[in-house]
DNA sequence: TTGATTGTTACCGG
DNA sequence: TCCGGTAACAATCA
């Protein structure tokens, strides 16, 4: 279930085991094979991620930049190697664990340049400490585009997915369809608490967690959420309604989530 | 076999 | 220039 949260929970565990290590890089498919030449026998030096972003740096200046898209997943474990599952597109094996990186939209290799303007074109990203939110809320602020559209858009924000921004905006009463300039800084704010709380704790168990004080399910799917996908509200038991914004199914209790009307204008 | 899906970008028209 | 819609791509599972 790769999403946001994942990406940097395998940048933070990726960084750990990799990092000061010479890798062997390959591509099982064949159709990476440049970029895994390009890699192999490279010492690591960092790991890191921007939004849903993953960047592998490597000493000879090459920066490896995945990005999992709707479909992709990272899978870890020690070694000894085993068979690739699944379309592994690269494989990265340092001298304890093996990395396979299945699916990705995104596996190429970054100079510098690219890597700059990367980060440049991605909005502030919720969980890193250099995040600078006024960014978003500026952004936010001036357009009439509506908040369940603009906190998923990662020029915007970095790191919320589809079900988190349902789930965040359901907890912090917001209607995904008030316009962005209609969101006071204060709940702006508690937007952007939430997220970066609710996405810590994703980090952490590994599984989007969104209900308080509750741990991953046992079964296959570990998600603990509120409304996404659900017919009733937990708090007033009334219908959840479902419709789409930027193409994504989102999901609103309009009891809960009333869309505050324009202040008419006073005469 | 079909449909749905935790994402993004390019392109086009208004 | 901005905004919204659509297609394309990716892999897996029920």
């Amino acid at each position: 279930m790769p999403e946001g949260h994942t990406i940097h929970r395998a940048a933070r565990d990726q960084h750990r085991i990799l990092v000061g290590q010479k890798l062997n890089v390959s591509s099982p498919q064949g159709r990476f094979s440049k970029e895994a030449n390009l890699l192999t026998g490279q010492l690591c030096l960092m790991v890191e991620a921007f939004g849903k972003h993953l960047l592998y740096r490597f000493k000879n200046g090459h920066v490896l930049h995945i990005h999992l898209g709707l479909f992709g997943r990272i899978r870890m474990r020690k070694l000894p190697l085993i068979e690739p599952r699944g379309a592994v597109r690269i494989r990265l094996v340092s001298n304890t664990h093996v990395i396979d990186i299945n699916g990705p939209t995104i596996c190429q290799i970054l100079t510098e340049t690219d890597v700059q303007r990367l980060i440049d074109r991605i909005g502030p990203d919720v969980l890193r400490s250099d995040a600078d939110p006024e960014l978003a809320f500026n952004k936010i602020n001036k357009s009439k585009a509506p908040i369940g559209r603009l906190i998923m858009d990662q020029h915007v924000m970095a790191g919320i997915g589809n079900i988190y921004r349902s789930e965040i905006l359901w907890r912090q009463a917001v209607h995904p369809e008030t316009p962005g300039k209609e969101i006071d800084r204060q709940t702006f704010d508690r937007i952007w608490d939430d997220a970066k709380a609710l996405l810590t704790l994703g980090v952490k168990r590994n599984a989007i967690i969104t209900v308080d004080g509750i741990h991953p399910s046992k079964s296959r799917y570990r998600e603990q959420v509120n409304i996404f996908a659900k017919n009733n509200c937990p708090t007033c038991r009334g219908a959840i309604r479902r419709f789409e914004i930027s193409g994504r199914k989102t999901f609103v209790c309009e009891t809960c989530q009333p869309l505050i009307k324009q202040i008419p204008r006073s005469k």
